[in-house]
DNA sequence: TATTGATCATGT
DNA sequence: ACATGATCAATA
């Protein structure tokens, strides 16, 4: 029987993506309780209301510095961070937030500049298991994999990001679904489905929308952890 | 049961 | 309100 050790302050930010690696590695195996331990938090009682806390934890036990921002979490080596849910049978259970969708000012916007892309040309993918029978407590950390999208993958979600902004642009964002994009899909990011937000309509007016968000497929998720396990071997 | 649309927490 | 961190839960 150990006594509890004292909490651990957050480390700084990390200078080079090695060291990142090296502290997300570290985390590997461990549950989510015993690094909520490690910085002085316990574990939500309720799920419901603990949307996003693992994320935040990580966060803190890797010294991310974007905050809220609207940049990679790591802002000096611009590497993204991503928690990723992973159910029984080891793939992953959720589409994955990439950022908000911009609604205006929105018109000659290219790839290059976008936010999707800045975010998503490197990230830590964090694989976390998360059957829907483990309490919150006893769920592990995997091993994290930093990853960059390929020159296929990178070109199949710019043509998904062309398609879907191009119909933003003309007003058409009441037209879009879920259903649009093959790996980048458009879905309601906002408190409720009363939210509204400042958009443009197919006239060129000033209008109010439902806030919107970029996510990435679970499909796509799924492949990107195939390839890599594949590879490894 | 996979997916879409809705929702919860925190900080500025 | 808007950005982040996401998962929930009704529906197809």
């Amino acid at each position: 029987m150990t006594a509890p050790a004292d909490p651990v302050a957050a480390p700084p930010a990390p200078r080079t993506e090695a060291e990142l690696l090296q502290r997300a590695e570290a985390l590997g195996g461990l549950s989510l309780a015993e690094l909520a331990a490690r910085f002085g938090q316990s574990v939500p009682r309720d799920p419901v209301r603990a949307k996003g806390w693992f994320g935040q934890l990580v966060e803190v036990a890797l010294g991310a510095t974007a905050a809220s921002l609207p940049e990679p979490d790591f802002q000096l080596i611009g590497v993204e961070l991503k928690s990723l849910p992973i159910d029984a049978r080891g793939r992953p259970k959720e589409s994955t937030y990439v950022c908000t969708v911009p609604l205006t000012d929105n018109v000659g916007l290219t790839w290059e500049d976008s936010l999707v892309r800045r975010k998503l040309a490197r990230v830590l993918w964090l694989p976390v298991e998360s059957a829907a029978e483990r309490p919150l407590a006893e769920r592990r950390i995997g091993t994290a994999l930093l990853w960059s999208p390929d020159a296929e993958e990178e070109d199949a979600l710019r043509r998904d990001w062309e398609e879907l902004m191009d119909m933003v642009c003309l007003g058409e964002l009441e037209r879009i679904s879920a259903r649009h994009g093959t790996w980048l899909q458009i879905r309601p990011k906002a408190a409720d489905s009363r939210a509204l937000c400042a958009s443009t309509d197919a006239n060129g007016d000033a209008a109010l929308s439902l806030p919107r968000g970029f996510y990435l497929r679970t499909r796509f998720t799924a492949r990107l952890l195939a390839r890599h396990w594949a590879g490894a071997r």
